[in-house]
DNA sequence: ATTTAGATGCAATTGAATTGCAATAACAAA
DNA sequence: TTTGTTATTGCAATTCAATTGCATCTAAAT
């Protein structure tokens, strides 16, 4: 089954490359599929690594190069995480439905959250901007239920708390 | 009045300042009333001009630095626009209701749009997640109204309108 | 006034991302 | 299948936002 759901992708990808005037060559096969098939969010220079595993001759600039063609079609998303580990991006494929990535600011794990007020302010967008949403990208920053429970230090307090500035000093020196 | 509100906001820098340790230098107190007064959305260069404005003797490294610690302390928040404009960011001094960023990807527009759903997320996060949001980032790309009137070759079709790859194309050109 | 740890400025450096250009290869048309 | 066009690639050099090391300075507590 995951086969199959794999080349109707692929299949996706050559329909959009007839349509747009791209050509599909071994590399923006290889990187889109690597992004299709990855687990989590890789940045640049991951997928370069993943890349050169399988076709060693391949060149950074060429992911680059993939990577703003495949967003400019709107088959792969760019994040940056809240720059909680750098500058660099990360890049993802794009999910049938849309969700934004949440961030612990004390242990620094990045999950996926989906809730239907996503779509809700897309709609709004439109109704009361009439201005349509192509993608969008909600990235959260706060403090997770384990976090919250081992370190007393963080408060909840008035539904909105503050970045723990000690906190994140300390994540800053284990590096 | 915005000189009482100004004043108000100082006040609670030093307060902060206080309660975290960190000292009211002269150059931090004037990053953040640059950022404060802002009317848009500005960049390190563009801080760093203005405050080579009032104080020629500040330094770019005093500029992210202090950027790093008014964000960490969650008085300034970080943008990037979607990349739009290339990758480097864009500062703003948070705001007492959050909002989101919506870029027009024909004319490159960036307007500030707020909806109660962008409450309920952080509301379903909790609840669902236990997680607490400390802060929130929606950055949105679509085609405004205005583009969709006087460019027919977007199609607003099933609810997601795919980026128009030359039309970005375009914009790439222009520069 | 003294102390001291945080903050600044300067110079050098990092590193993600981009550009120029010649060579290559996808793919449409013959 | 062969050919022609042109998108794409790889290499090298480069750009530029952002960071680091370090000596000096200064905010602010005592």
């Amino acid at each position: 089954m995951p086969l199959v759901r794999q080349v109707r992708r692929q299949g996706g990808l050559a329909l959009l490359a007839k349509q747009s005037g791209l050509r599909l060559t071994r590399q923006r096969r290889l990187i889109f599929s690597i992004l299709e098939s990855a687990q989590t969010h890789l940045n640049a220079k991951q997928i370069l690594e993943e890349a050169q595993r399988i076709d060693p001759g391949i060149d950074q600039v060429t992911i680059y190069r993939n990577l703003a063609v495949l967003k400019r079609l709107g088959v792969v998303d760019e994040l940056d995480l809240l720059h909680l580990q750098g500058d660099q991006h990360y890049y993802e494929a794009r999910q049938v439905r849309a969700h934004s990535h949440v961030a612990c600011l004390s242990c620094g794990k990045v999950f996926e959250f989906y809730t239907p007020a996503m779509k809700t302010i897309d709609q709004a967008l439109e109704k009361e901007c009439g201005f349509t949403v192509s993608f969008s990208r909600i990235e959260i920053g706060g403090y997770c239920a384990e976090c919250r429970k081992t370190q007393a230090a963080v408060s909840p307090s008035q539904g909105r708390a503050k970045p723990a500035l000690f906190r994140r000093l300390n994540r800053v020196e284990q590096k």
